[in-house]
DNA sequence: TAATTTACTTAGTAGCAACAAA
DNA sequence: TTTGTTGCTACTAAGTAAATTA
């Protein structure tokens, strides 16, 4: 049995102070091999012939059959054969497994606990109304009513303003209207039919009248032709994705592909809110001890930098020397401010703690007011109107100049963001909406597009780096997201019917004569093994890290006899530290790529991001190196889930999905810096726990002399205490007990997930589906796991049949 | 074929509001 | 009512990957 992995630690140079391996919590980080119950390769297998006969889809050839002869001596062995490790956990359980049938109904998987198959009523879809984002009519949805026109609005219960009537008809989108990839979630075959019943509201024929009344007469091939009119370059590309997706006009109630070519059809929105102009405050900074004069724009970059004064970056050279040199440019070469170190930015840091202060102590009217009031100002730029759906943008205010923040090691941390104008932005929109009004009075848009091959709104380069662009795209709740996220899943769920042939594939692999087959089999163990990122190559001017293809021999560290040591930073500089056993053909291989280079040369000096990308296409459709982390994330929530939950109330059941969802989020290594007040948080608690045995203690010596039948001591302030039965003071015993427990846990777990970010897991990574159809099978309410933002962000899946599993 | 551009997803955190405990 | 804690949201940086260009 191979030895339980360590969990990667947790250090991130930014915040090295603040941040220490929590654990090493040991069997956490085993890869996640839910996939490999032997049982369900069969099923799996005949899964692939079923969709292939059924859907007519020669695709790539599933890798899972490299060759018939290795599909036999891989397959047939257990998964812990070849990946003796990191399984250490789950494999065990695993191997308890074994006992399914094949099943000949292909998505729909068979439960060791038959209670699990028990659908659960129906609630919970009523249930799901009740979230953020309804697919029911909307109070602006009857108000609109009469006019033709029916918005219905996605992702938010806040109130309706009105975005301004359009020429263009507005028809319905339900989020349940996601387009499906023929992996349906629903294995019950009735995949989501609600939308046709929805859609119901509205007469196809009338759908498709006005979008042609909308379209002002043109055919909708012609028409989308028109509105995909970026420039004269790119005509042909659109043209062409047009002409494939073109069909969709024949139903106005087929939404557009997400993957590829057209995304909408109408798109109306207003344009960005801008921040207000910088207010001169008049505050004056010290130089060499003396007070100095700025025009307002110096003074404003003085204060940028001064608000940070309390923040680690004071700390950092380069943030230092790279805001001086910005600031600098402004100050001109004459002026008084030569050197940093002779500044003195107090008075303004001060002086903006005062304001914030100030705002503190605002009473709650004050406050409401002038959230109010922005709300009012920002209302209009909230929304956008996406083939008649009102949906919310993602990011509508234009970011405001400040001091760059970079992380880890950034070499730009600490220039100057300068303000952007409209004259920065490009608008996309509708060829039929109405161009937003510049907000800006004087100045315009830089350039208005209308192409509806992708789902921006706007975007502008990024000051910092021009050649990055910053984009305003639509909320997480809408539609056009929902989609693309329902196929991203997909997409890792199909994965699940090709791992076996793709890891019998890549074991292969490993002793391959042709370097660069053997590197681009090692990377893909790696990456499917420890779920690291892909490794895309980086400039000189970003952070130093790296990903899978591009972790350097120092980074690597062969520990006989066949153990890697993992020691590099990864995206957002989090530092990825794990020890792990391999397979002996990859230890030899690591030490054979390693072999006469230096500790900063390449690891997979054949290898690219590409590269590894092209050869996993080769052995699955769309497959890429990302996919591998939401497959291993999501199969094991799904499969911790099905293994731990066990019965006790709905709380005991949260704590369940907690657990997994911790798991889940050690393999990915998703951190969180500690917060500044965890030590005192963990102080107090243990206070109280002492406390609580102090009290126990004199509990139970008045047991003693209950039983006795003389009276209890007398308190610590000397006062007597009311005499009480030995069977009260055996229940008050029993209950600080289960208070000090209770105190224990809680510790405990703080303690544990101290460094671990569980959002972030759950926000990208988790199929909701797997969330959704497990708090149905066992009654748990779904607000318990999800948020308000999850439940709008997730809509799409809660009509999920409470019998799906990843 | 490599480099660059474009479009999108994934990521950690600051700041604040809601809630709980004292 | 005050203070501490938790959880949410907005923000924007930093990834991935495909398409395009040189």
């Amino acid at each position: 049995m191979a030895p339980p992995l360590k969990a990667p630690s947790v250090k991130s140079p930014l915040t090295s102070s603040k941040i220490s391996d929590s654990s090493g919590k040991a069997s956490s980080m085993g890869l996640p091999n839910t996939n490999s119950k032997p049982s369900t390769l069969a099923t799996d297998k005949s899964k692939i012939i079923n969709k292939q006969i059924e859907e007519e889809k020669p695709l790539t050839e599933p890798a899972a059959e490299p060759s018939d002869d290795s599909e036999d001596s891989e397959d047939d062995k257990p998964l812990s054969a070849r990946h003796p490790v990191g399984f250490s956990k789950i494999k065990s359980n695993n191997a308890n497994k074994g006992t399914l049938q094949l099943d000949t109904k292909p998505s729909i998987p068979k439960y060791e606990d038959s209670d699990d198959e028990k659908p659960l009523s129906s609630k919970f879809q009523s249930k799901s109304s009740t979230g953020a984002s309804t697919r029911k009519s909307c109070d602006f949805d009857e108000e609109k009513k009469p006019i033709v026109a029916k918005i219905h609005k996605n992702g938010s219960a806040s109130k309706d303003s009105s975005i301004k009537k359009s020429s263009i008809m507005l028809k319905k989108r339900p989020a349940t209207e996601l387009k499906s990839t023929g992996h349906s979630s629903q294995p019950s075959g009735k995949a989501e039919p609600k939308a046709e019943d929805e859609e119901d509201d509205l007469p196809i024929s009338q759908i498709t009248k006005k979008s042609a009344t909308s379209d002002k007469k043109l055919s909708p091939v012609k028409k989308i032709t028109k509105v995909v009119s970026t420039s004269l370059k790119k005509i042909n590309k659109k043209s062409k994705k047009v002409m494939k997706t073109s069909n969709y006009s024949k139903s106005s109630k087929v939404p557009p592909g997400s993957g590829e070519g057209q995304k909408w059809t109408t798109l109306i929105h207003n344009g960005l809110i801008f921040p207000p102009p910088y207010k001169h405050h008049g505050v004056k900074m010290l130089y060499k001890g003396k007070p100095v004069d700025l025009t307002p724009e110096q003074e404003e970059a003085a204060t940028m930098f001064a608000v940070m004064l309390d923040t680690d970056y004071m700390n950092k050279p380069k943030f230092k020397e790279n805001f001086m040199n910005d600031w600098r440019k402004i100050l001109g070469k004459k002026h008084v401010i030569q050197n940093l170190e002779d500044c003195d930015f107090t008075p303004i840091y001060e002086w903006h703690q005062k304001e914030k202060e100030k705002k503190k102590q605002m009473s709650t009217e004050e406050k409401k007011a002038i959230k109010e009031e922005k709300l009012k100002q920002e209302e209009k730029y909230m929304w956008a109107i996406v083939d008649g759906v009102k949906e919310k943008v993602g990011n509508f205010r234009v970011e405001p100049p400040g001091l760059f923040r970079g992380r880890g090691e950034h070499p730009k941390m600490g220039k100057l963001k300068k303000r952007i104008c409209p004259s920065d932005i490009t608008i996309n929109i509708g060829n039929d909406a109405q161009i937003p009004e510049c907000p800006i009075p004087g100045e315009s848009w830089k350039e208005i597009r209308h192409d509806n091959t992708v789902t921006w709104l706007a975007f502008w380069n990024d000051p910092i780096n021009p050649k990055e662009i910053k984009y305003v795209f639509l909320a997480a709740s809408s539609t056009l997201k929902g989609q693309s996220d329902k196929e991203k899943y997909e997409k890792a769920r199909l994965l699940k019917d090709y791992i076996q042939g793709i890891r019998a594939a890549y074991t292969k692999g490993f002793t391959s004569k042709d370097l660069t087959k053997k590197q681009i089999a090692v990377a893909t163990y790696l990456i499917d093994k420890l779920a690291l990122r892909a490794g895309n190559e980086k400039d000189d001017d970003e952070a130093d890290t790296v990903g899978c293809c591009t972790l350097k021999v120092e980074n690597v560290e062969p520990l006989p006899p066949n153990s890697l040591k993992f020691d590099f930073l990864g995206k957002d500089s989090i530092r990825y530290q794990n020890e792990v056993e391999v397979e002996p053909a990859v230890f030899k291989a690591i030490q054979q790529f390693r072999s006469g280079k230096k500790g900063g040369d390449d690891l997979f000096d054949k290898l690219d991001t590409s590269k590894l990308n092209a050869h996993l296409k080769e052995l699955m459709p769309g497959l890429t190196a990302k996919v591998f982390r939401t497959y291993n994330a999501s199969i094991t929530l799904d499969d911790m889930l099905s293994r731990e939950t066990k019965g006790g109330d709905a709380a005991e059941k949260v704590v369940v999905y907690q657990h997994a969802n911790k798991e889940v989020a050690i393999i990915c290594n998703h951190q969180r810096t500690v917060s500044k007040s965890h030590s005192a948080q963990i102080l107090r608690l243990n206070e109280k726990i002492e406390e609580l045995k102090g009290v126990l203690e004199e509990l139970e010596t008045d047991l003693v002399r209950a039983k006795k039948g003389k009276p209890p001591l007398k308190n610590t302030d000397g006062k007597p205490k009311r005499n009480m039965n030995p069977e009260a003071l055996k229940r008050k015993i029993a209950q600080t007990n289960a208070k000090i427990e209770k105190m224990e846990r809680e510790k405990e777990s703080k303690e544990d997930l101290k460094t671990v970010a569980l959002g972030t897991s759950k926000i990208n990574y988790l199929d909701p589906r797997i969330t959704v159809a497990w708090c149905k099978r066992h009654e748990v309410p779904i607000e318990k796991i999800f948020n308000k933002s999850l439940l709008a962000k997730f809509a799409w899946s809660m009509d999920v049949d409470p019998s799906f599993r990843f």
